[in-house]
Order: C-alpha cells, then structure tokens, then sequence
DNA sequence: TACTTGTTATACATATAATAGAACAGATGC
DNA sequence: GCATCTGTTCTATTATATGTATAACAAGTA
C-alpha cells in the first residue's frame, strides 16, 4: 500500500488521497503509465467506499493526472504535460501569499522558507518518466 | 472597507474574512492595537450574517490573533507573540509538500518559487508594531 | 459463462457553512 | 434613567460537502 490514510484528520479521505497520488508523482513513487488499483480494490485496501476512491479517481481524470481505458484501468498519464497558466499561478501565488504570512508573523524568515523550499524540491525525481 | 469578499468562491466566506486580516496584520495594513468592526458592523458592511462574523473573530480569538474585551471591542493582539513550534512547522511543511508537488510538476522550478516566495515576504511590513 | 472493469443512479447519514431571530449582560452617551 | 451599542449565547433552518450503502449496466478478460 502506497498510501496511508487518516482517518482522524479534518482533510477530507478522498483530498487525502489525491495528494499522497501527486505528490507520489513528484516524488517518484509513481510513474507515468504505472496502473493504479482499481476503485473497488484500492477502496478495500483502505478500508472505505469505493465511490471516495471513484471521487478521486474522476477529479485526477479531469485533471489530466490520469487516463482511464476500459481496457488498461486506471493509469498514470504516460505524457504528463500540465501547463502552469496564469490562473494556476494566481491561485497558487494567493494560497502562498495568505500561508506565509501566518508564517512570517510566526518569526519564519524568508531564509528559513528557501531552505524548507529547497529541501521540499530535493525530494521531487529529477525526471519525471519511465 | 479593508476587506474584499469573493460571494461566488469556493473559499467559505469566514476563511476569507480569517485570511485577509491575519494578511492585512503582515502586510501592515491592520496594526497591534488597532480595533476592528463589531461583529454587527463588519457583517452590515459586507452584507452578511453578523454569526459568520462572530465565527471569524472567536477563532481569532483563541489563536491570540486579537483580544476582546467588553469595553474596547474587538482589537488586534497589542503583543503578538506567535511560536512557530514544531506541530505548526510540521503542519506547514506538510502542506508546501502538496502544494509544491503540484507546481513542481506543472514545469515551476525551485528558483522562480523561491523569487516568488521572496517577493511575497517583500509586501509584508519590515516591522510588526504601532 | 463467470468475473472484474469503470460508470451511473438513488438513497441515506453526518458534518460544515451560512442565515435567521431572539435574548441577555456590560459599557457608553445623552 | 434611558436608549444604544457591545460581545455572547441560544435555538432553528437551509444548503452544501462528505462518506457510506446498494444496485445495476456495458465493456473487457479468463
């Protein structure tokens, strides 16, 4: 099992889930055309429903984090090309924006979220392929 | 009116009022000491329910953000004093893990987040006081 | 044929978010 | 004193999000 789940945390099962598969990703442990289990399965292995893995499967799709055939199940999408856009850089600058500034005023220096930063990166795959 | 509230967001309307003053506090906007709105003022203003208000600042208030007292209303905390302990570390490097994931993969490499990051602590003010 | 696959539909329970109205005690200004 | 504003608390309702439950279907596989 490549997940571990919460069951007592405030972030929903099927958030948590969809995280761990991206930053899985990032981080190696999955790859690009590497399948994943199916929705009854991998519900079974956890130990929940298989319409909150179905939830998270379907988001991944839309995505384009995903493929799914009918044929090869659900797969990691072998030619992962997800733009960072505007809007995606935006969204992602606001989200950082209001995240460290409970940070700064907390007494974490610019220094100190560079090195988190850089340490957090170093744990991503050079490569992201087969 | 130092708060802009997005009705049609998916962001609840108490986290976006809870973000934007704890932001407005490092961006020097809102100062140690100063008061805020009554709860009934501040919903009227943004023409909501004054228990959504309510909401925001009781949460303020036991994170030590502001203090209430019957006579003064509701101020901001004139002796900021925040720890970044070890749970909120843990907590914040467990959320740039995820979040970082994802921009690593959409081609956003360590030093344009780092610049970001820079730029962001930039616009919060040098030094938090009246 | 039997089984697994993704997919869809309906239903239910619970929690969260937001609104609504009412009331109370403490403080303020006239 | 009296009216007003303050934070606070209570109950209630509505809508949405989350998660579970059961069932069924078409497509592919052994």
């Amino acid at each position: 099992m490549f997940l571990s789940i919460a069951f007592e945390s405030d972030i929903p099962l099927y958030q948590q889930i969809k995280n761990q598969i991206i930053t899985g990703i990032a981080q190696g442990k999955l790859k690009p055309g590497e399948s994943l289990p199916s929705v009854r399965q991998l519900a079974a292995d956890i130990g929940i429903n298989f319409h909150t893995v179905n939830k998270v499967y379907q988001q991944l799709k839309q995505e384009s984090w995903v493929v799914i055939h009918r044929k090869s199940g659900v797969i990691i999408n072998p030619d992962l090309n997800l733009q960072a856009n505007e809007p995606y850089r935006e969204s992602l600058k606001d989200t950082l924006e209001v995240l460290f500034a409970e940070a700064y005023l907390r007494g974490v220096t610019l220094e100190e979220s560079q090195q988190l930063l850089k340490t957090i990166y170093q744990s991503y795959v050079q490569e992201v392929s087969k």
